[in-house]
DNA sequence: ACAAAGGTTTAGCTTTGCCTAAAACTATTT
DNA sequence: AAATAGTTTTAGGCAAAGCTAAACCTTTGT
């Protein structure tokens, strides 16, 4: 199996995240890796040397399939490391994103596998994304955005998008987390806020920001 | 906490490897760490520019106690790693080595000690070899190699010598692993082989360079 | 004591990967 | 259709970390 640097590994994460299969601009990619467009231009240069990825100067990359099913297998490592660390270490859903973005660079195809099988092969990780399988298979992704159901409904959290520390430590203090239950009670008209009451009675609401990044399924 | 290239760290544990806290020839290093002499030197030179390690020109280098503290903390790291891979995903322990060579240049305090709290703290690896402690200390070294034992002694395998696949494949042959027993029943005058008796009665010749591999205590 | 041998350092080159500034292209607006 | 705004690429630098070749110490042998 090639190998390849951290760097590369980061841009072809960077253009799956933003793309898939599809182009993506130079732009969206620096701004994604947090690099300048410079840097961006001469990354996927070399990429494409690699065969990883198409690009067409001053249109767009995108991923060869080749670069897809690498970036499907780092996103595997980086979600099955992501449960590691929460469902053993007891770690925070809010503090594993940056240790698994270091563990996902770790080169053992044995390590990945067995991971998974000591994990008992989850196919979501604690945040609730899929994690992609070792044949590349993507499990379904949950849930829909809490705007999307209406008044009344009662409904479970299933997943949230990960969206930074300090969308994780609001959650944590609303007591919101995966597969908790909930009843929408209204969405405002005004600036699209929801207010959800918890299974002890509780009401609360939730900005639009913060609801758009929370999914849930009816129950 | 400082952060430190993987380059960095290799020089480190090579230095803390090959003189502990004492000095170092420029070219053992080099050999050490698998480069040319030029660049041990100016790597040598990168360390001592952050306090890591003294120079002196032509002589020798070795670490400061800050470098010396970086080492033994890598060291705890890679031996808690080998420590997860064989006792959680049952991995050989002529597999690991490589893998927490990886694993060790995770950077994250937090990480290391929920770590070895999964773990159990514990104080050997899955070679016997000591797992330096949060706070510095180093557990005793356990074990004489056989060949210090008498004729006639019962003995328990403590640790062996990471000398490569082969040693360890060998070992596995000979289903020879930690905390193993035997009875050293002669050593030899000629080529100072050595014979053991399992516990099962079976009795085989380990070569002087197997032997000497292989730590012991009297039981 | 001096010269050869051996190990170490300097000098200068290569690659990766990032940067800024300038040039080039695309797209939009009048 | 042309000018302008915005994006992308090229050009040229910089730092880390490796290399080879050449120069420089140290040590050792006569």
């Amino acid at each position: 199996m090639k190998t390849h640097s951290e760097s590369e590994e980061n841009y072809i994460k960077a253009l799956y995240h933003l793309g898939g299969g599809d182009a993506v601009s130079n732009g969206a990619l620096a701004q994604r890796v947090g690099a300048k467009g410079p840097s961006a231009t001469q990354a996927v240069k070399r990429l494409a040397s690699k065969g990883l990825a198409e690009v067409i100067p001053y249109k767009g990359v995108k991923l060869t399939s080749e670069g897809l099913a690498l970036a499907k297998h780092i996103l595997r490592k980086h979600r099955l490391w992501e449960t590691f660390l929460v469902e053993k270490l007891g770690f925070g859903w809010q503090e594993v994103h940056p240790l698994a973005e270091q563990l996902e660079h770790v080169q053992s195809g044995e390590l990945v596998e067995k991971l998974a099988t000591y994990l008992g092969s989850p196919i979501h990780d604690p945040h609730g994304d899929p994690i992609p399988q070792a044949d590349g298979a993507i499990p379904p992704t949950m849930g829909e955005p809490l705007q999307q159901f209406s008044e009344g409904s009662r409904l479970r959290v299933v997943r949230v998008e990960d969206a930074g520390t300090d969308f994780f430590n609001q959650l944590d203090q609303l007591n919101i987390s995966l597969g908790k239950e909930f009843t929408l009670i209204s969405i405002s008209n005004f600036d699209s806020s929801i207010q959800l009451k918890a299974t002890d009675g509780s009401l609360f609401w939730l900005s639009h920001s913060m609801s758009s990044n929370i999914y849930a399924i009816a129950l």
